[in-house]
DNA sequence: ATTATATAGTTTCAAATGGAACAAAAATCA
DNA sequence: TGATTTTTGTTCCATTTGAAACTATATAAT
């Protein structure tokens, strides 16, 4: 890897990822808004609540990197559109746990396979040595990633 | 890489390239945010005309990954700031060409360095042979994505 | 017990974004 | 030439997003 002097954006780390994730995002989007109306961070409540049924609104930003504001809305609208059901706590007058309908369970067992084939057909890019390479060197990444992100603190 | 049955978020691509796209694009906007006031939009209108002056709006456009509404919006944003200059052009009454000012010239000459030197932070997660295979990878993942892209047309 | 502090979640308001409609100029075509 | 279609770029409007203020409950401290 030579080093660079100049930014060629088509080039440039940063703008590749960004590029490319828009792009399977909005690939893998389009495979659920049309046929359910939800949105992406919908489709993250629903996902991560399919997985771990009875999480609260904060457990599942933490589990999935949206901000509690994000949760509430997501949550708001699926409970509106009867996919999401919510419980209070009994324990904890400030927490209610959040479960899929029959009709969001519905939803989550009809998206899961049409993202994992999806998820399929890009890892079809590279073959099997590949794809184990990718993801040692795409968890790299992220850890790097995270350690700029603690090492250089946020104005506070 | 095996068979997954189940969707676990944390594990799965679009969402992993999601989360590391958002990080990597939101500490690289604190570089030029809080010292330039621009916006992301704005950075990439800079830095796309400091490698190649006197492009067009569409020109702009079609190189960095952004629809011409938020082309305008961000060289709007830049003539006010004095970053940009846009000069009419004698030969296609349509259109402009847009050129740093110097001042714009100075954002650019400042902000390269710093996103190239991060842009090295990052990929010093990787051992040299490592990067040039990430690389690879990568590349292929674009492809791939593009094709995935243009075999679902869009319905028009 | 009473006060202070922290946490969970919502609301509010302003800014960012996206799509469709639009105006102006250019290109095509009859 | 004159009419039609394309292209360029902007504006308008509705939706989304984000940050800060706020409410309600819970926890800690004195």
């Amino acid at each position: 890897m030579e080093q660079k002097s100049s930014l060629q954006l088509q080039y440039f780390l940063p703008y590749r990822l960004s590029v490319l994730s828009n792009n399977v995002s909005s690939l893998l989007a389009s495979l659920y808004t049309e046929k359910f109306g939800i949105s992406i961070p919908e489709w993250r409540t629903v996902a991560v609540l399919g997985e771990e049924p009875g999480l609260t609104s904060t457990q599942i930003a933490m589990r999935v990197a949206m901000d509690k504001v994000a949760v509430t809305r997501a949550v708001q609208s699926l409970i509106e559109k009867q996919f999401v059901l919510r419980s209070s706590s009994q324990a904890d007058g400030r927490v209610s746990h959040l479960n899929l309908t029959e009709r969001g369970q519905r939803v989550y067992d009809e998206v899961v396979p049409m993202a994992l084939n999806f998820e399929r057909e890009i890892w079809g890019a590279l073959a099997p040595e590949e794809q184990s390479y990718w993801v040692k060197l795409f968890s790299k990444m992220e850890q790097r990633v995270e350690e700029i992100r603690n090492g250089v603190p946020k104005l506070d």
